[in-house]
RNA sequence: GCGGGCGUGGCGGAAUGGUAGACGCCGGGGACUUAAAAUCCCCUGUCCUUUGAGACGUGCGGGUUCGAGUCCCGCCGCCCGCACCA
């Protein structure tokens, strides 16, 4: 007889060592099956593994099963993207090493998760900061730089003061430094760039290809990428000058009532050298918030310089304005302004009486008519623009740019938002760049059999900056042309470099060079990635980039590296608090008493207000710490939770009472796998049915990853099985429902097999067959509607003809009742469904 | 402001245009027990002349349909993203 209670504390760490021992989830690239590769984003080994991981990786581990159990070969691999500046914040703030911090975490954190028993390849672990990783990435960026895709340039770049290093533009946030907070500074530096700007358009058009990706992150890469075409041209103005502009909207360009450029342009910078006031107005342009719902709302401020600009086809003189809501860094930071069509333009000419002319009208009876309070951006056709009236917008557009580019006075171009991303980092704690300074040869790639180029041990945290720019010795080398004195690149490599190749060294890892082409053609493109949404732009737009660079550059046939994309919810937790003064004072769950109505501190016994349920953060203390639930329930409740009620893309409410539900349902299947009764005999069908629908309807639930709905179904079957008297059918109920909710609770599941005397590991074994014929049901139940409304419901043979469900429901008393003698008009029969009567 | 998403019991949420509220949590009642824990059973949308062939009910107002949580139009509210993209 199996012990009354499953033990967590015994059984996980058994279950554990056993697939360790077997080796069953290591993947065989070289394996005859179909193969499927599960991938979830990999941590940053920043101390322990969070909630946020503990959902990320149960969802994928539930595929990744579930597929091995469905004959396939399955890659489900885990490593650390180990490089980045915590660990040289820790080095600085506790005097340790940061390689030793890192590897520290690495240790604590594979605990934790083998602690949740996930079905990992382990023996593909590594973490960029191994040389051997690092080694092979410089080698592929010096690949990028003899395929012309990396550069040098003095650029401008995001300077930010306390972490002493280059933000990507995509990494300032609000003119702020994305981690550190800190106010950006503009400096100029030469920096290393990868021209992703070459790829703008094929990484747009691969959108359109990645149907499983979520519509929202297709969308926010489009705007990312953000292309625009339209005319470049240039205003003669009476300065002398030319200027040159650039509009999506050529069409309009009879509707242009003036011009205007951004506070920092040159010609406003010109403006403002013999003009005080100007100087004024710039500043004020300079002051004020940068994002776009403070922009979109503040007021539309303008400067009229007195110069005026020339239309290039009326000969109009249009006055020149320094305006607030021009953008220097977007085309060429001065625009036409076309204020009937376009409503900043609109805002802006409203303020100053400029005149505001009608160009696009519904149709061409309607060129006067009047504007209604805002701008008409929308569709039409042309109106009081000369040879253009009448065309559409689409057709007046290619006319206005056929024109410009004839009379040679402007051309047709596309602008791209998207620009190149600067990787070089003044920091120690990422890839060396793999580049030599030498006075006689310029810059010259380290020789590949001389990688990798290894970070120096010996290093101080003591002050902020590089630490290899004042290293005593290590940039120090020769020049490998000309074996003249020479110094080494002191920048560092993005850590988003680092994440934009390691699921290509997952599938593939040969001592001699990053990855061997064929066998990653054996597993990419990944099957499944599993992420947070927070990575929808930097991350998967520079491994989308990544993967076609290294194709561009011969080295692979893949396109892109990531065929579906799932982005999970996040786990939020209750708050709860106390006033102090004007501080607000946060206390963890483990400090409070949730037992009651409200919630005490168990300290001073005295009430915390509950706040909002929200995301899970360090500094509101609403935080849960993995280890101490897998402790107090076992890994499987932890991953049942995860895997519950809520949908797998939203957020997850993390509480006390549902944990302690999922622990009280492992045990429950535990009390049902002992009443396997071998002995037991004879038929059930009404369970076997009911069996085999579940069995079907999980797989599918599981590949559409609804993971809620399985488990909902799986409680189902439970309870169908617990009120089943002892049978054939109860018996393959039991072991099908062990199966099944194997890929969710792993170790409940082998200790029930074993129990039940199954051979080998439930971690082996096939997804239960599905007899089809079980499937449909003989009797199903009819709705029987009049006027819309139910009236009742009816048992009636699946196959019952349409003629029979409506001389079934006529009989109803009920609906006779209902009916009270009036004409039946119409009766509506849907099979299997409903039977709606209508009078 | 723009773009996207969402709105269903006390809570998380189910529902190919076809019986709204599956399943879980909370709560209530009962059984077992000396007692507790554990477990099991029943009830649990609102209202009403509280058991009845009852009415109402999926943010609000319209519409399409035999039938609408689901589709269409117009609002309201919340969440996420944002780069004034000319």
């Amino acid at each position: 007889m199996t012990a009354e209670r499953f033990d967590p504390s015994v059984a996980d760490g058994r279950w554990q060592a056993a697939w360790d021992e077997a080796k069953c989830f290591e993947a065989d690239s070289a394996s005859e099956k179909p193969k499927t590769y599960v991938l979830e984003m990999f941590p940053y080994p920043s101390g322990r593994i969070h909630i946020g991981h503990v959902r990320n990786y149960t969802m994928g581990d539930v595929l990744a099963r579930y597929h091995a159990m469905r004959g396939r070969e399955v890659l489900h691999p885990m490593g650390w993207d180990a490089f980045g500046m915590p660990a040289e914040n820790a080095a600085m703030e506790k005097g340790v090493h940061p390689g030793g911090w890192t590897y520290d975490n690495i240790a604590t954190m594979k605990g934790q998760l083998k602690q949740l028993g996930f079905a990992l390849d382990w023996s593909r672990e590594f973490a960029t900061c191994d040389p051997e990783y690092y080694g092979h990435e410089q080698a592929l960026f010096i690949d990028l730089f003899e395929n012309g895709l990396v550069y040098r340039k003095q650029a401008e770049v995001n300077w930010d003061p306390v972490d002493m290093t280059v933000l990507a533009n995509e990494q300032v946030i609000d003119g702020k430094g994305w981690r550190s907070g800190a106010e950006v500074e503009k400096r100029k530096l030469n920096q290393w760039f990868l021209k992703i700007t070459d790829f703008a358009d094929d990484l747009l058009d691969g959108l359109g290809t990645l149907d499983d990706w979520p519509q929202k992150v297709r969308l926010m890469q489009e705007n990312w990428i953000g292309k625009s075409q339209g005319l470049e041209f240039s205003f003669d103005l009476s300065s002398g000058d030319k200027l040159p502009v650039y509009t999506t909207r050529p069409d309009t360009i009879f509707g242009a009532s003036f011009v205007a450029v951004a506070a920092d342009h040159p010609v406003a910078q010109a403006v403002a050298e013999n003009d005080a006031t100007a100087q004024e107005f710039i500043a004020l342009c300079k002051r004020g918030g940068t994002t776009a719902a403070e922009l979109e709302t503040a007021e539309k401020l303008g400067f009229d310089t007195g110069i005026t600009a020339r239309h290039p086809f009326t000969g109009a003189e249009l006055p020149l304005f320094i305006a607030n809501f021009v953008l220097m860094d977007y085309g060429t930071g001065a625009i036409m302004a076309v204020p009937g069509h376009d409503q900043r333009d609109f805002e802006f000419a409203t303020k100053y009486s400029l005149p505001i002319p009608r160009v696009v009208a519904p149709s061409v009876d309607e060129a006067g008519k009047p504007f209604d309070g805002e701008a008409e951006a929308g569709e039409g056709v042309l109106v009081n623009s000369d040879f253009l009236d009448g065309m559409d917008v689409e057709a007046a557009k290619a006319e206005v740019i056929a024109r410009a580019e004839k009379g040679h006075w402007g051309k047709g171009t596309t602008v791209w938002r998207l620009r190149d991303w600067g990787v070089s980092r003044q920091r120690y704690w990422g890839t060396p760049i793999p580049f030599i300074h030498c006075d006689a040869c310029g810059v010259v790639p380290v020789p590949k059999d001389q990688l990798p180029v290894k970070l120096p041990e010996d290093v101080s945290f003591e002050q902020p900056g590089n630490p290899l720019l004042r290293h005593p010795t290590w940039k120090n080398t020769e020049c490998p042309k000309c074996g003249g004195t020479a110094q080494r690149e002191t920048d560092t490599l993005d850590t988003f470099v680092n994440s934009s190749w390691y699921f290509l060294r997952f599938a593939s890892q040969p001592a001699d060079k990053p990855f061997d082409a064929a066998e990653v053609a054996q597993w990419l493109p990944v099957d499944q990635y599993i992420g947070g949404v927070e990575h929808a732009i930097l991350h998967l737009l520079y491994a989308r980039f990544w993967t076609r660079a290294l194709a561009h550059c011969g080295k692979l046939e893949v396109k892109e590296p990531f065929a579906s994309l799932f982005t999970q919810g996040m786990v939020t937790h209750e708050t709860y608090s106390r006033k102090d003064g004007p501080r607000e004072v946060y206390y963890t769950p483990a400090e409070v008493d949730r037992t009651g109505n409200g919630a005490v501190l168990t300290a001073d016994g005295q009430p915390v207000e509950i706040g909002k349920v929200i995301k899970m953060s360090k500094s509101k203390k609403n935080v849960v710490d993995p280890e101490d639930i897998i402790r107090d329930y076992g890994a499987d409740a932890v991953r049942w939770f995860m895997l519950s009620d809520s949908p797998p893309e939203r957020d997850l409410p993390w509480s006390e009472a549902g944990i302690e539900g999922c622990g009280r349902f492992v045990q429950r299947l535990w009390r049902l796998f002992g009443q396997f009764d071998d002995t037991a005999s004879g038929e059930d069908k009404d369970l076997a049915r009911k069996t085999h629908q579940t069995i079907a309807a999980v797989a599918e639930d599981i590949e559409a990853l609804a993971f809620n709905k399985a488990v909902a179904r799986i409680y189902e079957l439970t309870s169908a099985a617990e009120k089943a008297k002892p049978s054939a059918d109860r018996n393959h109920a039991i072991r099908s429902l062990l199966l099944i909710a194997s890929p969710m609770m792993p170790h409940l599941a082998e200790e029930g097999w074993s129990e039940m005397g199954g051979t080998g590991l439930v971690a082996e074994a096939d997804w239960p067959e599905v007899d089809e014929t079980l499937l449909v049901e003989d009797e199903i139940t009819i709705a029987v509607q009049h006027k819309g409304k139910l009236r009742d419901t009816l048992t009636a043979p699946a196959d019952a003809s349409k003629d029979d469900l409506e001389a079934l429901a006529l009989a109803s008393e009920k609906v006779q009742r209902s009916i009270d003698g009036a004409e039946i008009r119409k009766v509506i029969v849907v099979p299997g469904r409903l039977v709606n009567i209508v009078t």
